[in-house]
DNA sequence: AACTATTTATAAGA
DNA sequence: TTCTTATAAATAGTT
């Protein structure tokens, strides 16, 4: 909303992440205790932060007695408008909610207090069934992703073969002097940030963030550093 | 905000108390779901309305979840006395919340709105990886649980077979005339429930749910009924 | 954390 | 309710 307007996506950048979330939260409760104030109604607020911290807002100081009231208001109006509310978008949002839930679940029981999360035999075998459909998924549209990639890379390739020979012939022509061995021998690399190859499994090992991810990869760069190809 | 500065408080005419309830009503919930989307947060808000009436908003689609997490995040931080938040538990909380953070993109950008969600090649990468692990873990698991399940049905068919034979032999003993061979043919099964041992995967089909998972179950039982056994 | 150029939100009026 | 508009507030990017 300032210095120019911003897409509403994501941040991608952590620490302006964290920034702007620290700004816009604040921003948030205040209007929240205006909206309150000047209008007396109740107001409470949830937020769960990236990083699962917790903040909350309730303006009549009672968090949980607002929550039981909410309760209430739904298990009152929930059967008669409840068919109504939700047109077709819930469907699949309440699917992957449900997928959701019973991911953050097993993931919870895993790792972490066991003490505090009891899975069934069967829920495991519907966790085990979804990271499966998942898999192939996320298997499928990554193959689609780098088919792409490939693709834009050839016609690089392409462009920059032209420009190349173009460029070569051109030298030629005007200075016969030089030896065209040079441009034969050390050309311009296209490069794209590739991902790690030599990405070795161990399951025993917690899954990977992003943060990691980028961490490998850029502490292997040495050793990747002559990855770089050439036509 | 607009028109000349106002005062904090109550607005006394119902009528623009009203009007400014809408407005900074709508206000409150499209800067909730900006704070949500820009930065990665879960985002409640729950309000009523100077005449009782309640107006919400979940950013994921499920206040029902999110309220639970919050009572969540209260037992535990309740008994801490709130001041040191999560000592050694945050490490892997936050994890967790990564994962479930990408894996919630994952699934929104795989089923619903590619346009609204967009990953890249890397998150693609890690998400994948991640799979692998929790597939890993998921199954080790799930296998324990099995393997418990299998030694304690061993237990219960020792202590059958024992209670068998002692009863067989205080027949014969009492009673000489019974033909023991009526006994072997045709015994008391043991039964548990089993889950279903025939899942082919569907990997085009949409993820199960444990309500899915039960109803094939169920619909399968006709079939599976032959499948009890016998010592 | 502060600063500020801009974008947003909104109070009042229609 | 909704629109318009002058102005207050919020905030993205920068320092």
């Amino acid at each position: 909303m300032a210095r120019g307007k911003v897409q509403m996506s994501r941040i991608e950048n952590p620490v302006h992440r964290q920034v702007t979330f620290c700004k816009r939260r604040n921003g948030l409760m205040k209007k929240a205790r205006e909206l309150s104030v000047r209008c007396s109604a109740d107001v409470g607020i949830i937020i769960f932060s990236g990083q699962g911290k917790l903040y909350e807002l309730a303006t009549n100081g009672n968090m949980e007695g607002l929550i039981e009231n909410y309760q209430n208001a739904c298990r009152e109006a929930g059967p008669n408008s409840g068919e109504l509310n939700q047109p077709q978008e819930s469907e699949a949002a309440l699917m992957i909610n449900k997928e959701i839930n019973l991911v953050q679940k097993g993931l919870r029981f895993m790792y972490g207090d066991k003490a505090s999360e009891h899975m069934t035999l069967d829920e495991m075998h519907v966790l085990e069934r979804n990271l499966e459909v998942w898999m192939y998924k996320v298997r499928s549209a990554k193959m689609k992703m780098m088919l792409q990639e490939i693709e834009s890379l050839k016609n690089k390739e392409g462009i920059l073969k032209a420009a190349n020979e173009i460029l070569q012939e051109k030298i030629i022509e005007q200075n016969g002097l030089f030896d065209t061995a040079q441009f034969g021998a050390h050309q311009v690399g296209y490069f794209s940030e590739a991902p790690p190859a030599d990405f070795t499994p161990d399951y025993t090992s917690y899954p990977l963030t992003l943060d990691d991810y980028y961490g490998n990869f850029i502490s292997r760069e040495g050793s990747q550093s002559q990855m770089g190809f050439s036509y």
